[in-house]
DNA sequence: TACCCGTGGAT
DNA sequence: TATCCAAGGGT
């Protein structure tokens, strides 16, 4: 038995063994900016690796700085984001570029607590920025260092508490050194992505095992502990299909709410049926929360619509939700 | 604190 | 098929 590495210790051994094993060439490592990380880390929130780097080639294509993303136009934006999922993060990306723009000359800041203030860039980006466009001192806790963390510490408790989340924070500024910034943030988040894995860890393989406190426990496969899940509602939603001149009737979804700023069939949520309707299909959604059933019945065009009517070609350079579009291109034409 | 916010890969 | 979960942040 043996207790935890102090941090110089830990720090040598994971920017060592990154060296040999760590990724080196996501897109996003190639020249890094304060901008370039800046987008891929708030695509990579929530959303694996392998999905973000096509986007983020498209995006980085599109709008290479930030004036082209604070002059573009929210749909050219939301386009690009389309099936990422988590709209907001677009939204507030451009927010973010219209606010360096002007509060900085489109010079990122250099202080954790300037760049936290971004729109969007909350503990964990900040740090990463830091670490990885400076190469300086960020601090990081995402789900990779929280699960190698709650197991080399052997922590207890659900990590999103405020005591076993003050507890990971304080563990990542103690551990977090001044030197080898970006090798040491970039290998935190290789082990967790490949040797401290949520289902079967490498722990045989593992350069800090002989340490690990969970694995002299024998406790690897029960840290972080679980976080208790209840069930998720099925909520009933009925869309609207108004078509005319071969053109389709859209709106765009206002925020805050589901599906902000991206263009979709109307929905309608009053529960009462006035009158037996035309079905023109269902289809069933999962969310993160909730389990979306839906139908599309058909309409005529009223007066006051809010929308804009679009041919089957328009769509093509608009953002939709994934499961409206793919409605869309199975009854459209 | 608890909930909101998407989608697709992996098992 | 069901479940987990993947470089979180905002409210």
């Amino acid at each position: 038995m043996t207790g935890v590495l102090q941090p110089q210790s830990f720090h040598q051994i994971l920017v060592d063994w990154a060296d040999t094993h760590g990724r080196h060439d996501l897109p996003w490592q190639q020249r890094p900016t304060p901008y370039s990380v800046h987008v891929s880390e708030i695509m990579l929130q929530q959303t694996q690796v392998a999905t973000v780097i096509p986007y983020f080639e498209r995006w980085m294509a599109s709008f290479p700085d930030l004036q082209a993303l604070a002059h573009a136009t929210e749909d050219h934006v939301m386009h690009h984001w389309q099936g990422l999922g988590y709209y907001s993060r677009a939204r507030n990306l451009q927010k973010a570029a219209q606010y360096l723009l002007e509060q900085f000359s489109a010079h990122y800041p250099r202080t954790l607590k300037q760049i936290e203030m971004i729109p969007g860039v909350g503990r964990y980006t900040a740090g990463a920025i830091v670490s990885f466009a400076y190469n300086e001192r960020g601090p990081i806790v995402d789900g990779n260092v929280r699960r190698l963390f709650c197991r080399y510490f052997a922590i207890d408790g659900v990590p999103s508490t405020s005591a076993v989340s003050r507890k990971l924070w304080d563990y990542a500024e103690q551990y977090t050194l001044d030197t080898h910034c970006r090798a040491y943030a970039q290998s935190l988040l290789d082990m967790g992505a490949t040797i401290c894995t949520a289902k079967n860890p490498a722990c045989t393989i593992c350069p800090l095992q002989t340490s690990c406190q969970a694995y002299q426990q024998q406790r690897v496969e029960q840290l972080p502990t679980p976080k208790p899940k209840k069930q998720q509602p099925t909520k009933a939603g009925r869309f609207i299909w108004i078509e005319q001149d071969q053109q389709l009737y859209l709106e765009k979804r206002p925020a805050p709410g589901i599906w902000a700023g991206l263009w979709c069939l109307p929905q309608d949520d009053s529960t009462q049926v006035l009158e037996p309707q035309i079905q023109i299909g269902t289809f069933k959604h999962v969310f993160s929360h909730y389990k979306l059933d839906a139908e599309v019945v058909q309409a005529s065009p009223s007066e006051d619509l809010k929308g804009q009517f679009f041919s089957r070609s328009q769509l093509d350079n608009l953002g939709l939700p994934t499961p409206i579009r793919a409605f869309i291109s199975r009854h459209f034409n």
